[in-house]
DNA sequence: GTAATTGCAAATACTTTGCCACGTA
DNA sequence: TACGTGGCAAAGTATTTGCAATTAC
């Protein structure tokens, strides 16, 4: 795949060493391409089953700082996280009953307001989270 | 305070009892007027300081069900409560610094996109939630 | 060789539940 | 009186950190 090296090429390029529970983390965001929990990241299959929690969660967290990776919050109990792709946005449709996670495929309608937001509060690094909750129809029939 | 007394009918209405408890809960999150966390409300010197934590998240809880209070995710480890007041939506601005929240002012340009969704897949009890994060002045500064 | 990274284990933080006493309707 | 509610204490779940061993560069 080649989004995956270009992950691996820019997270070495960010000052992270290219090691296995790297690949293996970056490798199982891009498959599933949707946001993942950390306890999701670790059982899952493909590498990231050889790294122990706390290294998926420091790689993580490594990632997010270096804008690679976003943390989200849903509201579950347990954090969600997700590639960042540059120039690439998504909302979420999220099933209160079965946790289910979809993205949404229409433009986002919020960057008009966010620009607003920036010019008036003056905040730096501004962006945005938009998720829908409700009730999915295989879950309300 | 009429909002107050208000929040204790309906509650009354919708089935719970009128206790010490729920008075301090509904003032406290009146009176604030912003998400707070759990612990923030047991901590809250009016009333609630003499409430057990399991006892306000309990109430918390029977209030969601109710539909009188909605409990957000941010990105804290805490999740935040706020009070539901019906045809009011609220957006907030959320600095990932210092972790100040603050309500926007400007009409949230979601509903359509909503209206859209509901009708496209069917889910029932749709309602969103939109975060803006960001860095404030005095944290960037 | 050096500094970043890892695994394991333990510490935190927040949430949730059990059980019996208590208060409201 | 009856049943929802409250307090206390303990269990549960997720996150975060310390430290010595290991690995990438």
């Amino acid at each position: 795949m080649s989004l995956h090296k270009d992950l691996l090429e820019k997270a070495k390029n960010s000052g992270l060493r290219r090691t296995k529970a790297l690949e293996a983390i970056l490798t199982c965001l891009a498959e599933h391409n949707r946001p993942m929990t950390l306890s999701e990241l670790t059982s899952c299959g493909h590498l990231a089953e050889q790294c122990d929690k706390a290294t998926v969660f420091r790689l993580l967290q490594r990632l997010s700082d270096k804008g690679m990776v976003r943390r989200l919050g849903f509201h579950e109990r347990a954090a969600y996280f997700t590639l960042l792709v540059p120039g690439v946005h998504r909302d979420y449709l999220i099933c209160t009953d079965c946790g289910s996670i979809e993205a949404i495929e229409a433009p986002c309608p919020v960057h008009k307001l966010e620009e607003e937001i920036r010019r008036e509060t003056g905040f730096v690094g501004l962006y945005h989270e938009l998720e829908f909750f409700g009730c999915c129809p295989s879950c309300a029939g």
